[in-house]
DNA sequence: CTACATCCTCTAGCCACTAGAGGATCAAGC
DNA sequence: GCTTGATCCTCTAGTGGCTAGAGGATGTAG
C-alpha cells in the first residue's frame, strides 16, 4: 500500500509543503517517484513523520530530532543520549515557563492598575515608560522553544 | 547633552544594530546627523528606547509597540486601547504558559521513565514514536510570545 | 601619527516553516 | 475523448526580530 505526498499529510496531521522541507533538510529520506515524478511513501514514511511532529510538538529543535531519528534508526545503541536530549528539553520548557510566569505576573499588575481615563494618566503606557515599576526579574536568556 | 549610537545603546541596554533596526522600521524617528552622518541622540530618545525595551520583554510584538508609542506621544486620547493591548498580552502569555505546562507534564513523564537500556527498549524512543502514549491535550494554537 | 574604537551602509543568515507563481499530471464525470 | 478541478511539481520570497559580518570612513587617546 502505497501514498501520495496529500495522502500522507493527512495520514500523519502536516502540511504537504512541510513535508517537502522536512525531505530538504533531511529529516525525511529522499521519497521515491513515480514515472511522472511525485513522491511516494509507504507506512514507515507515516512512522517517521509522526515521530517528528510529535517531538516538534514537544518543542524539540530539528537539529535534537535529527539525532533522535539517528538513535531510533540504531537500535542497538544506548539510549542514554535520548535521556539527555529528553532532560534538555524539559529543563528548556522549565526555563521558558519559569521566564513567562515573571512576564504574567508583571503584565497582571499592569492590567489590574487599568485606568479608565486619558493616555496622559494610563498606568500601561507609564508602567512601560518607566521599568523601575517592576519588581526585579533578573537576566533571562532566550531559549528556544516551539510556539506550538 | 547629546548622545552617540553606543552611547544610546549603554543607556537604555539595547545593542547598536537593534537600534537602527528599530529606526529602519519606525519604531524611532530618523535620528539627527553629525556632519560626517553619524547619529545623533537626546534625553527623550532614551525614554523612548527604554520603552521599546521594555515592552519587548514583556511579549509585545513590534506592532503591538507601534501602537502603544502611538498613544503615548497623544497623551489625551483615551487609554482603552492601551488597556486592551496590555489585556491581549496577558492573556496571550496565559495560554503559553498553559501549552508549556502541557509539554512539560509530558516530558517529565517520559524522562521519569527514562530506561538505562538500548534504544529498543528507551521510553523516550517509544513516547516519541506513538502519540498515544500521551494524554490529549487539545489543538495548541501558534501564539507569539517573545524568547525573552 | 599611529593605533584602535566606533561609526557608517549593505547584504546575508537565523528558525521552522508558509505562501504563491507558473506549470504538469491525475481522477471523475459526461 | 474531453473538460474540470484537485493534486502534484519546482522555485523564489516572505515571516519576526533581530544578529553577524564585509568593507570602509571617522573619531579619540597616547
Amino acid at each position: 500500500m502505497t501514498l501520495t505526498i496529500g495522502q500522507l499529510a493527512k495520514a500523519a496531521d502536516v502540511k504537504v509543503p512541510t513535508i517537502r522541507f522536512y525531505e530538504e533538510i533531511g529529516l525525511l529520506p529522499r521519497a521515491a517517484r513515480t514515472a511522472s515524478d511525485r513522491r511516494v511513501y509507504d507506512e514507515p514514511a507515516v512512522q517517521r513523520l509522526a515521530f517528528i511532529r510529535h517531538a516538534r510538538q514537544l518543542g524539540f529543535s530539528v537539529e535534537a530530532i535529527r539525532a533522535l531519528l539517528d538513535l531510533s534508526d540504531q537500535p542497538d545503541r544506548p539510549c542514554d543520549e535520548a535521556n539527555v536530549l529528553a532532560a534538555e528539553q524539559l529543563s528548556a520548557v522549565e526555563t521558558k515557563i519559569a521566564q513567562l510566569e515573571v512576564l504574567r505576573d508583571e503584565l497582571r499588575r499592569m492590567v489590574d492598575a487599568a485606568c479608565h481615563g486619558r493616555v496622559s494618566a494610563c498606568r500601561v503606557i507609564e508602567v512601560l515608560s518607566d521599568h523601575g515599576h517592576c519588581e526585579g526579574h533578573g537576566t533571562p536568556r532566550p531559549m528556544a522553544v516551539a510556539d506550538a
